[in-house]
DNA sequence: ATTATATAGTCGCTTTAGCGAATATGTTTG
DNA sequence: CAAACATATTCGCTAAAGCGACTATATAAT
């Protein structure tokens, strides 16, 4: 059963965005699907903490889940307002040009490319590609 | 003597934009160069409030203030990264198409218009455009 | 069915943010 | 210089965020 969402609210939209954490996930999201296991591998935290901010994003409205098997994915979706859309992107992109953070998207795809150096990671499902883009946004 | 300025955060940037009062102030400014009685007359809010926003604001690198005479006067700077500010220039395009933001804009045109009618602003300086923008930004 | 695995949620605690009231600072005016 | 004014800062408090350790739930494997 899902949980009831609050209205969207702006306030809470930055205050989703302003955790470090909580950035370095979007981050590595990206314009994928990803699994947890991934999360919790890359950025060598407890996994308690990334499902607390996972579930921090996902009440935000910033991602959503989807349940495979024993395996959860999350993906970013894109709000219910345009302007937030735009903000969204921006940031996205912006995440992109910084150091910390195309560091930790290098360290995802060596994961995946190797994931028998990653005991955590052996059967874990690889991140895919979304489909079509949830918004009409092109950048 | 200026305050030391801590290292620009991304963090700490979208958390200055994560409160109601903080977006609304920011609203209020706009392109322009705005005087603190009158977010303390549009908000409505105790001055201790507003100040107090103001100045995680100004720490935050968002905005920057300006004395003239008794008067300070607070003007929107653009973050030192591109990124933020795109991000913040999507953000500002966002609020102006908020309902609640364009009725405090319009709170505050009025105010300058009929200043007679707000004891408070008798001999305020009126808002004034910035000359030249502090970013290359077109939009 | 039992156990292992992947993830979510709870608990108690510490830190930080936000608030109104009061006070301090800098500036102008008398 | 004293009083008024505009604004900033401090204080004591309350509420919310973030944390690690632990427990709960759902699915898969044996």
């Amino acid at each position: 059963m899902r949980t009831k969402q609050k209205a969207f609210s702006i306030e809470r939209f930055f205050l989703a965005l302003g955790d470090n954490t909580r950035l370095r996930l979007l981050n590595l999201i990206g314009d994928r699907e990803v699994c947890v296991c991934y999360f919790v591998e890359i950025l060598d935290q407890p996994q308690s903490k990334i499902s607390r901010h996972l579930a921090y994003l996902r009440k935000a409205g910033i991602v959503t889940a989807r349940r495979e098997g024993k395996w959860m994915h999350y993906r970013i979706v894109m709000p219910p307002h345009i302007g937030a859309t735009r903000v969204l992107q921006q940031t996205l992109s912006w995440l992109r040009e910084e150091r910390a953070m195309q560091a930790d998207r290098a360290r995802l795809t060596k994961a995946c490319c190797s994931p028998q150096k990653f005991i955590a990671l052996q059967r874990a499902p690889l991140p895919k590609s979304i489909a079509p883009a949830t918004s009409s946004l092109s950048r």
